[in-house]
DNA sequence: CTGTTATTTTAATAATTGTTTAACAATGGA
DNA sequence: TCCATTGTTAAACAATTATTAAAATAACAG
């Protein structure tokens, strides 16, 4: 995963109503939700949730398929992990280091 | 750590530059490294690399000391655990998930 | 004190982003 | 077919953000 990459993962959580979308996407798992089920939780109009859906799936934090009239989507943690790692990768120049940090101590 | 500081602490590593700057104070480690090394390093004006060094401080994810005319940055492990927590915290609502994710499989 | 180095601040501008409204598809039931 | 439901798209507008240049602050050396 390159830094662009990377960018456009976190620029697409750095946002309330995203991240309210990914939290609640990741919290119900794998069958993942309806986008009207998501818009009621939430509270946010469909023209809205389906500006921040796009834009989630276009960063590779979720997918969505079809099921009839409905439209699910639910999180992928691939990308997520991978930008966990590149965040804290290399931390310290490889030497043990004495931060608060649980990759390093 | 509740969703507003997640969202600040996302949205300062969500820009190419200051995710450069982040990046290059993990690998650099606890000692931290000069601004002005820094925008040497990263080739960024003082001043852009001061509006972005505010940011990263205001989301807590650098420190800052001085030192004579020097100011050295660091990063801040501690609110970066904190936020990659809040992301994947009770994922797939409990139950064990056969998706591709570190905490739950 | 004067001049130099290191960094921050301010003001102005350009670019990006989020929300709304309205119109547009696509699915499935009567 | 006709209609209601589900969701997406397009255009317009307001708000936020990043960069630049110039001025300001702060620390030290001579």
């Amino acid at each position: 995963m390159d830094s662009g990459q990377v960018v456009t993962a976190l620029a697409a959580l750095a946002q309330p109503t995203r991240l309210a979308i990914y939290r609640l996407l990741v919290v119900c798992g794998k069958d993942g939700m309806a986008a009207g089920q998501v818009a009621e939780k939430l509270a946010v109009s469909p023209a809205t949730l389906s500006f921040h859906f796009r834009n989630l799936s276009h960063a590779g934090l979720i997918e969505s398929r079809q099921a009839g009239r409905f439209v699910y989507y639910c999180a992928n943690f691939g990308v997520m992990n991978e930008m966990l790692a590149y965040l804290t990768a290399n931390c310290c120049a490889g030497e043990p280091c004495d931060l608060a940090h649980d990759k390093c101590e």
